[in-house]
DNA sequence: TGTACATCAGTGAACGCGCGTTCACTGATGTAC
DNA sequence: TGTACATCAGTGAACGCGCGTTCACTGATGTAC
């Protein structure tokens, strides 16, 4: 075999990602401000020194966490609007943040909360994945023959508005808890459909 | 003069409200659970023990920041739905909510901090009068005769729309600035035209 | 392959500090007669 | 109006505790020869 890849490098990955998941844990019930460093290396059992191996500082840790969060979501995303019909777009949007509920409530739980929370870096971070997702979405509505006619401004407020109810109905379906899932992703899709019928007779 | 209603009582009261506005400033840049009950009174300038005479803790006192923050604002809202032409209504909606952010625009970061924030008995009162704006909102629409054929359903989808909209459109007068303001409530404006033309084609 | 030195992730003691809460208190305001 | 007692908003000392950060360290891993 060649070359080990390093042993040493491989622990410290694992150390730091022990680190964001017991801080992820923590955030649970408590916002990013009000976490302590020494929490968190209590939790993953090493010497609350050993987190400035990894991280300046909580807010630091904390824009780690939005890109484990929301970093690898752009291609889901962009797969769920290839989806040509409509009705049907709606429908994969809306399960792909149910099943995003479904598999990382922490991790959205955590945006949701840290989006308009204390930790300017931590808001600068979100705010700056949610803008890719919405240029990402308007580049999809801008491609469509729908789209004929509209301005660059209008197209960017439609994909604002997909944006943001997707992370609202996040929000709502986990302060719902899984037995409501059902009647949250009906409200989110039917808001949906009536953003889409406003665009449809947009330029009426 | 008959009965002076209580020195005692008007300074207990007055020192109260200090609290109340203390908390708030030092809200301004942190969120609620990383305040401390020291840190208020220090800014008051009374003992942290005459904290408790007024607040069980903070997060009591941060209760009922969030009734001096929307306690008040079920009447105005009401008053600007009374506005009978969509155009209209939705020029005072967003007016009413770039005003109350630049009256009060601290209490207005405090609810969109704490909205979803790490402090469950604050999420909860503001759930609640958000909950309570789009009953109003709702029964507005109710009695109009654009709504007819609409399900309560329905309804109460599209009135949630709305307040969610006021809400992250307050948010975003905030985070933008007075010197974006226009900017930013054109946008408002054009997302509440979009939903208004949904709705009409609703039953479509 | 073996040896000698360098790197560096994690340690553990120590620091000064502000926190929330308790308690018995003080003295101005309120009330009964 | 005057006096004697009750109330209670705010005080100040004291407590035990966990915090973030510093520092010199250790010992396993990595590297050069």
């Amino acid at each position: 075999m060649s070359h080990t890849v390093g042993i040493r490098q491989a622990q410290k990955q694992k150390t730091r990602q022990a680190l964001l998941d017991a801080a992820l844990r923590l955030l649970e019930d408590q916002s990013l401000s009000s976490v302590g460093l020494r929490e968190v290396t209590r939790a993953v059992g090493v010497a609350p020194t050993a987190f400035y191996r990894h991280f300046t500082g909580m807010a630091d840790l904390g824009v780690a966490l939005v890109e484990e969060a929301l970093g690898s979501l752009h291609a889901t995303i962009g797969e769920a609007l290839t989806e040509p019909a409509d009705e049907a777009r709606i429908d994969r949007t809306v399960a792909l943040v149910a099943e995003l509920v479904r598999t990382s409530p922490a991790h959205v739980r955590f945006v949701a909360r840290e989006q308009h929370g204390g930790v300017a870096a931590v808001r600068a971070a979100i705010g700056e994945q949610l803008g890719r997702f919405a240029d990402e979405v308007a580049a999809v509505f801008a491609a469509e023959p729908e789209s004929a006619g509209w301005s660059r401004d209008d197209l960017d407020m439609l994909a604002g508005m997909y944006v943001d109810h997707m992370v609202m109905t996040a929000s709502a379906l986990l302060e719902a808890g899984p037995e409501d899932e059902e009647r949250v992703s009906a409200l989110a899709r039917r808001r949906l459909r009536l953003v889409s019928l406003g665009r449809r007779h947009w330029l009426d």
